[in-house]
DNA sequence: GTTTAATCAATGGTCCGATAAAATGCAATG
DNA sequence: CATTGCATTTTATCGGACCATTGATTAAAC
């Protein structure tokens, strides 16, 4: 091994072409230049601004596209049209997490005792009748379906998402819908619902939307809290708490 | 206008070949037939396995990349490699949703305060000695740096996202990484702290460190609740609450 | 004149072939 | 034995062509 002197110059990446021209097109599309609903320029008209080849130019609208940014029609009048990604986009993105990892339901049960509370606090403070009359319908066909288990699953997730949306509150609504799906088919496999466990259920929900209705905060947040920690208590006994990966 | 019988065919969806191809890559990956760290085939295999052109292939390839599920090489033993999705996934998603929603810092901060201590009680259930250890050693640079604003405001951000980490619940934790950047940069535009303000900071993060040392699940929670909530209610008093919008 | 059909134009989707660039393995060379 | 140069494998990029879909326009039919 001859004696040499290393030069100190970091690893180089080469970025790809695709990459920087998706960069360009996000960053205007973030920075509010390219507003919702705008279209960006046709493919060759980027061929042509760009100087890259269509292929680099059609790898940099695909990385933007499943990024939830731009959706691309066919067609006469089709093209690239700008849209902000939704709460859907960051759903898909933690279902991905969980799922490749493993994520064991009683993660994500912690995680709906950590959010929910607060989203019912929330949705106390900031309902507005909209929101209330919606909750109010859903609690109606909850109570209503108390025997139908499946339609009862249903019905109580929507429930809950329903009170997240009417907190107000966009990254807790999103990380709430995020998780919902994964518990919800989680609980298929492991949790049976007993009609004892839903009569339970309905109740708490009732008082959960008298205080909402009420807008009792901190009624709302404490009941909240001990409806879902009870869940949490009853579907992750602490022996076989099974990983959540998709069949 | 003549009178015409409808047919009633729903809308018809004419998926792209290349999503035909990632979902059946991506569902493979999920379900663990594809394991990190194992190879696809190359582009040219999947050429001739799927039929398909070898743009579809890699378009097809450019969605999982960008998913986070591949990433792929060039070069003689080059190809594609299975890459569960990390927690910056989620991160990088999240920051997307509030750029372009410009999500108010109050919200952000609301969310901390419904997450924060939760991980916190989790950090003292759960913390290993290491974790702790690495805790112990921001802390102290943390009361070390209290003078310099800039690496006082950077390590605080490492202390938090340490306590995260240690709380061992993976979806919270991608919940704190992905807000904790975009609460940091609206920050430095909306917020300026005092010397007296740093100092009760750490004065908190003493006693929520005490606490989560000392395993007291309890202790830990409150303390850290009472920390963020009064950073909340500092950094978004009643009147002018910026949107989060990168410049 | 109105409605219907046929045609044209614009755009993204797909395919093919070729070359460039990068990473690895191997042999030649000093 | 270390270094260099060459061959090989793989993705990255390019250019061009054609197809499919959609919307607009024109022509035909009634």
């Amino acid at each position: 091994m001859t004696d040499r002197t290393t030069s100190s110059i970091a690893p180089i990446v080469v970025p790809k072409a695709s990459d920087i021209l998706a960069s360009q097109l996000r960053q205007m599309i973030v920075q509010g230049r390219l507003g919702a609903g705008t279209f960006l320029p046709t493919e060759r008209s980027l061929v042509l601004e760009s100087g890259l080849s269509r292929t680099s130019v059609r790898d940099a609208l695909r990385i933007l596209e499943s990024e939830g940014l731009i959706s691309t029609k066919v067609g006469r009048s089709g093209g690239s049209m700008v849209t902000l990604p939704g709460r859907d986009s960051v759903a898909r993105s933690v279902e991905l997490f969980v799922r490749t990892h493993g994520i064991r339901l009683e993660s994500l049960l912690e995680c709906r005792v950590a959010v929910e509370p607060t989203l019912a606090r929330l949705a106390a403070r900031n309902r507005t009748e909209a929101a209330l009359a919606e909750i109010t319908a859903l609690h109606a066909r909850f109570v209503a379906s108390v025997d139908d288990v499946k339609s009862y699953k249903a019905i109580n997730l929507d429930w809950h998402l329903a009170v997240a949306r009417a907190s107000g509150n966009e990254p807790l609504i999103a990380l709430m819908e995020a998780i919902a799906m994964p518990i919800s088919d989680a609980m298929d496999y492991q949790h049976v619902t007993t009609a004892e466990l839903r009569a339970i259920a309905v109740k708490a929900h009732t008082v959960i939307l008298q205080a909402i209705a009420a807008r009792d905060e901190d009624a709302a947040f404490n009941r909240m809290e001990r409806h879902v920690a009870g869940y949490r208590d009853i579907a992750t006994p602490r022996n076989g708490v099974k990983p959540v990966r998709q069949v």
